[in-house]
DNA sequence: GACCACGGCCAC
DNA sequence: AAACGTGGCCGTGGTC
């Protein structure tokens, strides 16, 4: 079966003799996951371009395409997912049966399933979202003043961070400065080794501990903050939330002298527990307030879903400029913290066709 | 029929 | 040698 990873295994490592790049991470397999496939393409062999092809086909096929119309309440000509409360470490909800917060969106073909989530006839569908904002949380606590300038005047910080760590003007930054500049500063959040960094940008380690140390002799006051979160998983064992809400982690993981490879993963999570959930503790305040609001002002429109950093509603076409402002409102307000949050806001007939929405009061 | 481990892959 | 965070669902191969 083209679908048993074990016969492909043979396939292309047995039969072919293809080059091993990559082994799988328990049984330490020849792998056959997506970059092994792409590299193996890139040097001209025909079978992993195909795979690739079969691959997202069949995912899109199997997971969505004949799932979804299954689970079309019969009686609401809906479909109904749970969202689960307690389900993550960090405070974000989770979503199942089905899963409607991992919906494709960045592939052009997987995206064009998202013309399937409608308003109900004649309403409009509304997407609000955070813009960037699990950097403007770094911003935020760590009080960095180079990160909270980039912010506070509206520039492209990714394009800012290159302009830091390349040591250029900011219009002079090329696309791949800017592009490596952006794995940096994911790499960030999610508490990031030169290993990490050297395997995600294909660059020596040394070059990638290079390019870490360039960000953190630039935004110093990031590195100080991540070392005091550090510290505080080490003495309490615990980190937290804006809002306190608390991760725990085991002694022996958090303990400076412990072994790496039990430290170095839970020393990523404490780095990325405040950021990602403190993005959920505004989120869900945030969407406290839009239901109340909703309310107050006896508007028919409603929230449908929750996806991270995103609400979506519907609402009739008569309460789309108020339902818009007043969830950008409500979302840019949550909180009160020390960096602007830019929240995009846009309208359309369907989740794929939405289309930037420009209110007046901003 | 239910459950599991694993590898893989979709989202933020 | 190396995954830099958080999830859920798929098929295969296996067990009970």
């Amino acid at each position: 079966s083209i679908n048993s990873l074990r016969e492909l295994q043979k396939v292309l490592y047995e039969e072919l003799k293809l080059p091993v790049y990559r082994r799988t991470g328990i049984k330490n397999e020849p792998s056959t996951d997506q970059e092994t496939l792409e590299r193996l393409a890139a040097e001209g062999h025909v079978l992993p371009k195909k795979l690739i092809e079969y691959r997202q086909l069949a995912k899109l096929k199997n997971t969505y395409v004949d799932v979804l119309p299954q689970l079309v309440h019969p009686r609401t000509g809906r479909i109904h997912t749970s969202f689960h409360q307690t389900a993550t470490e960090t405070g974000r909800l989770s979503s199942s049966d089905p899963n409607v917060q991992n919906i494709p969106a960045r592939s052009e073909r997987g995206a064009q399933l998202r013309k399937a989530f409608l308003p109900r006839p004649g309403w409009q569908l509304i997407s609000a979202d955070y813009s960037q904002i699990e950097l403007r949380l770094l911003a935020h606590f760590s009080g960095d003043p180079t990160l909270r300038r980039a912010f506070a005047e509206g520039l492209d910080v990714h394009a800012a961070v290159a302009a830091e760590i390349f040591h250029v003007p900011i219009d002079q930054v090329s696309k791949q400065q800017r592009a490596m500049a952006k794995t940096v500063n994911f790499g960030v959040i999610y508490g990031m080794s030169a290993a990490g960094l050297s395997n995600r940008l294909s660059i020596p380690r040394e070059q990638a501990q290079a390019f870490i140390d360039a960000y953190f002799q630039r935004y110093p006051r990031v590195l100080e903050y991540q070392k005091r979160v550090l510290e505080q998983a080490h003495t309490t064992g615990t980190v937290t939330t804006l809002l306190g809400r608390k991760r725990h982690f085991h002694p022996d993981a958090i303990r400076p002298d412990s072994d790496y490879r039990q430290r170095s993963p839970a020393e990523r999570e404490a780095i990325n527990m405040p950021i990602q959930g403190t993005a959920a503790d505004l989120l869900k305040t945030a969407m406290v307030a839009v239901y109340r609001q909703l309310q107050e002002r006896g508007w028919q429109a409603k929230l449908l879903l929750t996806v991270h950093d995103e609400l979506v509603l519907e609402a009739p076409p008569q309460e789309v400029p108020a339902v818009a402002e007043m969830v950008r409102h409500q979302m840019s307000t949550a909180l009160p913290l020390d960096v602007p949050l830019q929240v995009d806001v846009a309208v359309g007939p369907n989740w794929l066709d939405v289309e930037e929405w420009k209110d007046g009061a901003s």
